[in-house]
DNA sequence: GCGCAGGTAGAGT
DNA sequence: ACTCTACCTGCG
C-alpha cells in the first residue's frame, strides 16, 4: 500500500475521459483498475491517492498513471485569454494521458469508432469476460483483503455493472481472436466491429505488422504501421499514439474535436503554441465538450 | 420510427 | 485526391 500526494490529478475524471474502459468506482473514494493482466484497487480522496499494491506493480501503476508529469506545467502554458481553453481545463483539470497496453489500446480505438462510451465499455467487458485469462484473487497471491468487502452495488456512476468478487479477466491478447471467424465478435455486441479486431489480429500474428516495431517507431513511422491494420484510420492511430505510445503531439480529430475547433477555433488551432502536448490540450477540450454543463 | 454515436473501407467520380 | 455510402447496435 502507497500513498502518494497528486496534483492535477483524478481518478474519477480519468475514468470518464474515455481512454480507458476497463476502470470502474467500486465505493465512494475506490477504484478498480485493469490494465493487460494487471490489477489495482486504488483510493482518492483530494490530492492523496492510495495504491493497494506492492512495491513491484508499484513503478508499473506510477508509469500507467503519468505520476512523474508534473501536469501544472501544461496548465501554465495554455493561453490565458484563450477563454473557451480556459473553461474547458477548469473542467478537465485532473484529466491525465495514461500508458495504455499497445495491443489493448487498438483493439479499444476499433471498437470505438461510430460508437458511444457506454457501449465501448461494455463490448471490452464482453471480449474479456469471453476470451481473457481469468484471475482468482486467491491464486498467485493477489489476493486483496478489501475485495471481501466489496459489495454489488448497480446505483453505482459508471457501471450497472456488478463488481466480480472472485477474480477479473486479463485483456485477450491477439491470439484470442486470430483464430476467430471475422464475425464471431457479433456476440461481444462489436457489430461491424468483429472483422476490424479478427483481422488486425490476424495481421500482427502473420507478422505483417510488429507490435514491438511500433513500441520503438519514432511517431509518425510508428502511425504508418498502425493504418495498415484493416480499420485503423486517421482518428483511430493518433488515439492508439496517444493512449499507448503517449506520444504527446498527437491530436485525435473526432466529431466533437471537429465540432469545437470550427466553433471555437475559426481562424485554427494554435497547434505551433501547443506543438510537444497537443495531445493533453485536446485531451481537456474533449473532456469538457463530452461533460461540460 | 429515425437519426446518430470518439470512423473507415471501398467504390465511384 | 476528393466525395459518398454502407456498416452493427442501442439509445433518445
Amino acid at each position: 500500500m502507497h500513498q502518494i500526494k497528486v496534483n492535477h490529478f483524478s481518478l474519477d475524471q480519468i475514468m470518464r475521459s474515455g481512454q480507458c474502459f476497463r476502470m470502474r468506482q467500486t465505493d465512494t473514494y475506490r477504484y478498480e483498475i485493469i490494465a493487460g493482466s494487471r490489477y489495482l484497487i486504488a483510493d482518492q480522496q483530494g490530492n492523496l491517492l492510495t495504491l493497494h499494491c506492492n512495491k513491484e506493480e508499484m513503478d508499473f501503476w506510477y508509469d500507467y498513471f503519468d505520476l512523474n508529469t508534473d501536469y501544472g506545467v501544461y496548465i501554465d502554458r495554455l493561453n490565458p485569454n484563450d477563454s473557451y481553453l480556459m473553461k474547458a481545463v477548469a473542467a478537465s483539470d485532473g484529466v491525465r494521458i495514461l500508458k495504455q497496453d499497445l495491443w489493448e489500446m487498438i483493439v479499444t480505438f476499433l471498437v470505438s469508432q461510430q460508437n458511444h462510451i457506454k457501449r465501448i465499455r461494455r463490448c471490452i467487458e464482453l471480449l474479456c469476460n469471453k476470451y481473457g485469462e481469468h484471475i482468482s484473487f486467491t491464486n498467485g497471491g493477489i489476493f486483496c483483503p478489501e475485495q471481501a468487502n466489496v459489495k454489488p452495488d448497480n446505483k453505482l456512476k459508471c457501471g450497472r455493472h456488478i463488481p466480480e468478487v472472485n477474480g477479473y479477466h486479463t485483456f485477450p491478447r491477439p491470439e484470442a481472436f486470430a483464430g476467430l471467424n471475422e464475425d464471431a465478435l457479433l456476440d461481444c455486441n462489436l457489430g461491424y466491429r468483429s472483422k476490424y479486431v479478427v483481422r488486425s489480429a490476424r495481421q500482427i500474428l502473420e507478422g505483417e505488422v510488429s507490435l514491438e516495431e511500433i513500441e520503438k517507431l519514432p511517431y509518425k513511422k510508428a502511425k504508418e504501421e498502425l493504418l495498415k491494420l484493416f480499420g485503423v484510420g486517421e482518428k483511430v492511430a493518433d488515439c492508439i499514439c496517444l493512449f499507448a505510445r503517449h506520444d504527446l503531439d498527437a491530436f485525435p480529430v473526432d466529431t466533437h474535436i471537429r465540432q469545437a475547433l470550427d466553433q471555437h477555433y475559426k481562424r485554427g488551432f494554435p497547434n505551433r503554441r501547443y506543438k510537444g502536448f497537443r495531445g493533453v490540450v485536446q485531451q481537456y477540450i474533449f473532456y469538457y465538450e463530452l461533460m461540460g454543463s
